[in-house]
RNA sequence: GCCGAAGUGGCGGAACUGGUAUACGCGCUGGUCUCAAAAACCAGUGUCUUUACGGGCAUAAGGGUUCGAAUCCCUUCUUCGGCACCA
């Protein structure tokens, strides 16, 4: 008669654990006589210490994991790290270390608090992305992308963090600063590699409506991401120079207003344009100031659009009209075509700044129900819907016809072409860091960019580098890495020295996962046939743009390499909300971190998953409290004690009809709790509730008397017994003790059939009627099942309470929502 | 500014397709046990009113639809998340 204590939690947990481990129980192959189920979370960064949104994030999957399981499903649940990146080169810098050996220790010290959370994984199949064994794989992924073209190499102004010293994507740029250290982000002119996503945003967009099981709102940020319009590109001649500049709108019905068109002070055009005029100087000058004010400070500060005069005109091709060319800041050089045709009357920046330099304006939508706009009286820009005017012959068409006719009419009259534009750009993966994967290139003067041949992957990434955090990439420093012969034509060549950024690592690993020892191929694809698509894929918000996207991007690549047969790697997500602590985020910068390890130690790794899943709902925002896991402390010790204590080894049996009111009323809670609890595992994770419905079968437990009567202490049994296995997703340590204590199995609880109900027991001898006086609920009635209108006037108009707020009241109305609910109007 | 999500007791949160608002847990109050405390167990716990029975009022605020609204519609407010000089 053990005590739920402590220490008999840690000789439970430990017991357990090793069970799993020295058995292998969770290692899965393929099995054609089974359904698949791949659950996978976002793997972790290997920082040595695991925090509560990692213990959050992989509870939520193993109760996933588990329960496929105990359903019957051939589970695959691996795990990983994500294993490059810089806090291993920092602490390098700090401590003098290697960041192999730094980073391999972390791993190990991840492994263990994993071990003693108890979570279902097959260990066969870890992988870390610093393997040189995973990361040949990235670079000859890299080849392929090279060989089709979605690689290449590009000089132009790129993101650059000045405090981490490297290039960053723009997904990793957020409100102007570096998405890691939170520094302003520069701009600066390289030479660097490019992934092509762009060839594939048409279809990143399109197969979003495939994810029906995504959070709607993730899908809606890829999508603003990816960011499509539709509009036309139309043709400024420039006298001056002979030369078209192009235009980008995506409101071509105001293209009779354009007054003015702007350059973005980036645009090449803009030296030609000024070149010999009297404006050159002057614009010369901002340009220069423009371009040296960082990204944050351009968005954040003075939002006051600023440009000048650049001395040149251009021709509307609409109307041959000749308007000035400005430079601005207001313009970017990134979107369209980095040039702009300004409509101020119908587009407030070009209002604002149409007004700050006294630049015209012309109306040419006008509302319909008020058509008595004027350019001299507006305040702000009209960009509403409404009717054209000045627009020669589409004047009294609707604007959004007007948008419509105008640009069928460029494009057939060649004055401009009907465009789409996207937002997304390509993806930029250089970085100019040591610990990451080496870019298998080799640069010869005679054959350019030359890829490392692949029978000599990997490309290994020296040992003994010097990390100082400064002069740039570290590689560049080591010689025998740098000089190497050309592949080709064997002349002295130089190996590319940057890394690549860290996400193209984790852009594949769930592939890898499906056959992560092979050391043929990338993976095998036979293999990957049977496991993919993910079916549950489990993470942080945080990733919804930067990881996901990738991802899909390339598994779109696999698939058109004839590797993988599926569109889209993650068929379910599920993105889990943040741990909090007084109502602020968990973090060590905040200071208010609860440590998993120091709550393991107390309660046992069963309470603290048990609480983290009871206290929200999977993807709630989740307050972490003290007091709460108390709760689950003292619910385990309930179940363990109703194992011990009530739980009797007898071999008498029970059906349905032997029981009696009491005995089918425990027997009804514990049927209806299969199917309330199965219900909540399987539409949308409610785990919290179906927690609530384990603890109000065991308060009808407690209260229940078997008082020695062999079928109601049968009863008594198969109500532990059913505790015990639908807990056993949650707290599977406590639950596989208990397991075995009262049935002695040969296997693990975690392949125990799933429980199932009997639909009968559901039913009831009697129902709960509430009975509404004019919508509020005067008094409760038990009936019979079925009761018919008759029935139910006939008992409930005689109840005194009723009576009372009926009494000499004309009975208008007698509504009757069955087995449920009667209204009565008077 | 645009797009999206959400506002329910002292707290975390329940409430299926509109049908008993506040399940379950935490906290709190009282009690049993104890010399005492902790633990455990039992009872109570939205708010106002009433000795009590009973009533009134409550799901961010206001209005509407309905026999009946936390749930549907409109207006407003607040919080959170994303995007943001994207032409």
């Amino acid at each position: 008669m053990s005590v739920y204590s402590t220490n008999e939690i840690k000789r439970v947990e430990e017991k357990w654990q090793k069970f799993w481990e020295e058995r292998s129980i969770f290692k899965v192959t393929q099995d054609p006589k089974k359904e698949k189920y791949y659950v996978l979370e976002m793997f972790p960064y290997p920082s040595g210490k695991i925090h509560m949104g990692h213990v959050r994030n992989y509870t939520i999957a193993d109760v996933i994991a588990r329960f496929k399981m105990m359903q019957g499903y051939n589970v695959l649940h691996p795990m990983g790290y994500d294993a490059f990146g810089q806090p291993a080169e920092n602490a390098a810098i700090k401590n003098n270390t290697d960041p192999a050996e730094w980073t391999y220790r972390c791993i190990d010290q991840m492994r263990e608090e994993f071990r003693k959370m108890g979570f279902s994984y097959d260990w066969d199949r870890e992988l870390a992305t610093c393997d040189a064994q995973y990361y040949k794989w990235n670079q000859w992924i890299f080849i392929k992308m090279f060989e089709k073209g979605l690689a290449y190499k590009k000089a132009s102004a790129v993101n650059w963090c000045p405090s981490c010293e490297t290039t960053l994507a723009n997904e990793e740029v957020i409100d102007g600063q570096c998405w890691r250290c939170k520094n302003d982000v520069n701009q600066k002119d390289l030479e660097q590699w490019y992934l092509r996503i762009t060839e594939y945003s048409q279809q990143l967009l399109d197969d979003l409506g495939q994810l029906e099981n995504w959070p709607r709102r993730v899908k809606l940020m890829q999508e603003n991401w990816i960011g499509k319009s539709y509009g036309v590109e139309i043709f400024f001649k420039v006298p001056k120079m002979d030369e078209v500049l192009p235009v980008f709108t995506t409101r071509p019905d105001t293209i009779f207003g354009a007054t003015y068109v702007v350059l973005a002070p980036e645009h090449p055009l803009v030296e030609n344009l000024i070149k010999g005029s009297s404006e050159e100087e002057k614009v010369k000058d901002f340009v220069e100031k423009t371009k040296n004010i960082s990204k944050s400070l351009r968005m954040s500060g003075d939002k006051r659009k600023k440009g000048v005069f650049t001395g040149a005109y251009a021709i509307n091709p609409v109307n041959g009209e000749e308007i000035p060319v400005w430079v601005a800041d207001y313009v970017l050089m990134e979107y369209g075509t980095g040039a702009i045709m300004a409509v101020p009357t119908h587009d407030q920046r070009d209002f604002l700044f149409a007004r700050e330099q006294a630049l015209p304006l012309r109306i040419v939508i006008q509302d319909s129900a008020r058509p008595d706009l004027k350019e001299e009286d507006m305040q702000e820009a009209y960009v509403e819907q409404g009717v054209q005017v000045n627009s020669a012959q589409f004047d009294g068409l609707s604007n959004e016809e007007g948008k419509k006719k105008i640009a069928e009419w460029m494009d057939k009259e060649q004055m401009g072409k009907l465009t789409v534009n996207w937002r997304l750009r390509d993806w930029l993966i250089s970085r100019q860091r040591y610990w990451g994967t080496p870019i298998p290139m080799i640069y010869c003067d005679a054959c350019g960019n030359v890829p490392e041949p692949e029978d000599e992957l990997p490309v290994v990434l020296p040992k003994d580098v010097k990390i100082t955090g400064e002069g740039g990439s570290p590689l560049l420093q080591c010689e025998e890495f740098v000089h190497v012969k050309c592949p080709q034509c064997g002349q002295d060549a130089q190996r590319e020295t940057d890394t690549m950024a860290t996400f193209f690592d984790s852009s594949w690993y769930y592939l890898r996962y499906c056959s992560s020892k092979d050391d043929k191929q990338v993976f095998d694809k036979d293999e990957a046939a049977y496991w993919m698509p993910v079916d549950q894929y489990i993470g942080g918000i945080e990733h919804a743009i930067l990881h996901l996207l990738y991802s899909r991007f390339f598994t779109k690549f696999f698939r058109d390499l004839g590797l993988v047969g599926v569109d889209e790697p993650f068929d379910r997500l599920l993105t889990q909300g943040m741990v909090l602590k007084n109502g602020e985020v968990m973090s060590k910068s905040r200071g208010n971190t609860v440590d998993p390890d120091a709550v393991i130690s107390k309660y046992g790794a069963d309470a603290l998953r048990l609480f983290i899943l009871f206290a929200a709902p999977p993807e709630d925002q989740l307050e972490w409290n003290d007091k709460g896991i108390d709760g689950s402390w003292k619910f385990l010790s309930r179940v363990w004690n109703a194992a011990q204590n009530k739980f009797k080894s007898i071999e008498a049996k029970y059906s349905l009809a032997d029981l009696e009111k009491d005995s089918k009323e425990l027997e009804r809670e514990r049927n209806y709790s299969i199917k309330k609890i199965s219900a909540d595992m399987t539409g949308g994770y409610k785990f919290n509730t179906a927690i609530s419905q384990l603890m109000i079968l065991m308060n009808k437990l407690d209260k229940f008397q078997a008082g020695g009567d062999p079928k109601k202490q049968a009863l008594v049994n198969e109500t532990i017994k059913t505790v015990v296995l639908l807990l056993a997703p949650f707290t599977p340590h406590v639950c596989e003790e208990l397991w075995q204590q009262m049935e002695q199995p040969d296997e693990s609880i975690a392949f125990t059939s799933w429980p199932e109900y009997d639909e009968k027991a559901l039913e009831q001898d009697t129902v709960l009627v509430v009975a509404q006086v004019n919508g509020k609920m005067r008094a409760k009635f038990q009936v019979p099942p079925n009761s018919s209108k008759e029935q139910l006037q006939e008992i409930i108009t005689k109840d005194e309470t009723i009576q009372r707020h009926i009494q000499g009241k004309l009975i208008k109305k007698f509504i009757v929502v069955p087995d449920k609910l009667v209204n009565i109007v008077v």
